[in-house]
DNA sequence: AACCAACTCTGTCATTTGACATAGCACAGG
DNA sequence: CCTGTGCTATGTCAAATGACAGAGTTGGTT
């Protein structure tokens, strides 16, 4: 399953680049001012890009890089030493890939490419001179970690308290609802190709019973999801039956 | 159940007792330089204090707080409308309380005294101050934030992947080993009041399966959990037992 | 002593979910 | 056209977990 990280080629790009970052045009994403944006220009390393099913880095290893998703999508998960793996969680264009290495331990989870992606690389040596020298981007960071946070715990009331069909719908709803936000589903329908083995594994249930829980969605008419993609209908329906209390947050996302 | 905020009381003190902050004797924390223990002196308001089952602050407020545990644990829950409970996690003293409200978004749990406890309080309007002017209190967060994204994800693994004696008795091993580092279980055994209420809604169980579980395990001889302690007789077949793969972090905990 | 509240423990039965085996379907490659 | 591969779909049975009801225990209060 896992390959290893030389999947990728670093394509060294001038500073420049950053001027037609890909993700300017996102009005979900608060813009770096421009000075700012020089800093980071100085300060990244290029571009890498992963194909579906490419390991960015492995659980364990201790990767010298950070990376900001410029487009595509990335999952993280875990693995247990009998071979049961959990996904974490999905990573979408803006997100920032690394915050345990930028600390200096080890990564708890891999990180793999779902759809083509491609990242903005940068050195983990340099993590403190960025924080020592832009404050507004250490805030930034620590804006992005605490809402991955809460991410994590909207996972865990799905996993601790909701049933199958719930887990399905508030899975499907995040998806589909982050998609938006960064452009990639601009008619509601979400172009993605996920397995119903990785559903499984990211909601803790089994393959089949997964299978079964999403034809009874169908059925129901609350969600839509193929191998290739995933529709919601209703997205307040679907909210609803998901016990999501769907309060977006009012701030736009930063990135770096 | 919750009670509101005003539960403890703001307790303020010089920024001498910084020197002899209860924090100082705890040797797996990293301990701020002597100028830095000053500057948060000068930047802390004052101590709080709370008894068992109150409430520090509630999910939906903006607390104007931000807050380290000096001592004691406390838990943070996430409710749903219809009344479901899902524990998030437990703090222990060196944790820092209230990332969200420094980034200025509602709070997406409520955290409660588990224990008495005491809180070291800061003001949420000066956070930026602190990330602008102490990279390394700046850099201390992000560590904090980055561990305690490392805690939930074991959690999603625990309730995705783990039976639900093996949940236990990883969350058996994770809260005696915390205490342990934060020596409040100097002899292995942790002495805490937790019901089997609180487990079951920590680990997404019903009470009634928690408490045959709890007492599988006790049979067994690899938990012995009882309402006012937890003690684990072999650490290293307890860890085993719940497939936790065990590496502790090299660094020590910071702290602010 | 009597009472109450908050827990823990037990029994019984229902529901959810998992395990295993197998069939069907789409697609790529020779 | 055949074949292999990876995925989805179904059937059957077993195991894990939950729901409900109630009894036992402990500690505090009057």
């Amino acid at each position: 399953m896992a390959r290893e990280d030389e999947a990728g080629l670093l394509v060294q790009v001038g500073g420049k680049r950053c001027a037609q970052c890909p993700l300017v045009p996102y009005e979900r994403l608060s813009q770096p001012s421009p000075e700012l944006r020089r800093w980071i220009a100085a300060f990244r390393q290029g571009e890498m890009r992963y194909d579906r099913g490419e390991v960015v880095f492995t659980q364990g290893s201790r990767p010298r890089q950070l990376y900001t998703v410029l487009s595509g999508i990335l999952m993280r998960s875990r693995l247990l030493e009998d071979g049961r793996r959990q996904i974490i969680n999905f990573m979408f264009p803006g997100d920032f890939i690394g915050l345990q290495s930028a600390v200096d331990s080890e990564m708890s989870h891999e990180v793999e490419a779902v759809t083509s992606a491609t990242l903005c690389v940068f050195a983990r040596e340099r993590f403190f001179e960025l924080v020592a020298s832009q404050p507004q981007l250490s805030f930034d960071l620590t804006w992005l970690a605490a809402h991955e946070e809460s991410a994590l715990e909207e996972h865990i009331v799905s996993l601790g308290q909701r049933n199958a069909r719930e887990r399905l719908a508030a899975l499907a709803v995040f998806l589909v609802q982050r998609a938006i936000d960064t452009r990639l589903a601009p008619d509601g329908v979400l172009a993605i190709t996920i397995t119903q083995g990785q559903i499984a594994d990211m909601l803790g249930l089994s393959l089949v019973h997964t299978n079964r829980t999403l034809q009874a969605l169908r059925r129901l008419q609350l969600v839509d999801w193929t191998l290739t993609s995933i529709g919601i209908p209703d997205m307040a329906a679907a909210r609803q039956f998901a016990g999501i209390d769907g309060v977006a947050s009012a701030r736009p996302r930063p990135y770096i």
